[in-house]
DNA sequence: ACATCAGTTTAGCCTCGGCTAAAATTTTGT
DNA sequence: ACAAAATTTTAGCCGAGGCTAAACTGATGT
């Protein structure tokens, strides 16, 4: 059984599709958190220089977290999470954490897990994800790590 | 070293973000040619189906799969790939089955490692991609398979 | 105190991927 | 041959995520 076959409705590219808005704000959520607990504070600019993209972009994707009930901003203040936000940041860096040193575990490099690891974080099931983690914990037995 | 910590301009975001664009095509003449290969030609209301998406949305995309030179088409007939869009349609093929057989190698279930598979599979570089090709055939080794 | 500068918001534009409704073209059935 | 059915295209809409330019607010420096 090969992946590409069926023409049938085909399910999974709904997911794949759709769920693209979510993916920006967990990307969004994830790097506020970190922001935060870094800096004490997290501005737009940080957002903008972290993900490479203008200061504009991020206040209207804020706006959207804002509609979403992920993120707490006033007018020219600091931009804070919800209780929800907080929540949501915390699974997406365990699910990022995990498929980065799960990537390590592989062989792969440093910088390419990281990237990797980026883009692989929101297309991972539960399932893979446990299979991730048990892969990564049996590697940590082996070889004296 | 956790995967999410530097403020700095952060490269790999460049990449998840902007090459959404791309990852529409490669699934379109992956699926373009799977279709071919199997029905001997390939209509929009054949994609329309196996993306369960609307013919337009099709007819749109396939627009821009052209003006990318991906494919060929004249008004009322079937789709056809150029040879660059059969390259590209065999790299995706490719990619997507050595993620597909990784993920089934690592446990995953065969319906999860479907849809999984084609999320992952591009966002996964090609230093990944042989460590996951590594892994396969490893695994092949083992347990009688 | 006040001008300057850094940070933010507003306005307005773009592309991509999605949609429905309506028009056009093939294909098909009798 | 021609009406009906299937397919494809056109028109026009929306949201997400991206941009630049311009206006506004807040913090700084002297």
């Amino acid at each position: 059984m090969t992946p590409v076959d069926n023409a049938k409705p085909s399910r999974p590219f709904d997911r794949t599709r759709h769920d693209h808005a979510s993916e920006t704000a967990e990307d969004y959520v994830e790097a506020i958190a970190a922001l935060i607990a870094q800096k004490e504070v997290c501005r737009g600019a940080d957002l903008a220089k972290h993900f490479g993209v203008s200061h504009v972009t991020v206040t209207k994707t804020v706006l959207r977290l804002k509609r979403e009930g992920l993120a707490e901003t006033e007018p020219y203040r600091p931009i804070r999470l919800t209780a929800k936000g907080r929540r949501l940041a915390k699974a997406a860096k365990r699910r990022h954490e995990i498929v980065f040193l799960f990537l390590k575990a592989l062989g792969v490099s440093d910088a390419v897990a990281m990237t990797d690891s980026e883009g692989i974080e929101h297309h991972v099931s539960a399932e893979t994800l446990k299979a991730f983690q048990q892969f990564v914990q049996g590697k940590e037995g082996e070889e004296g790590n």
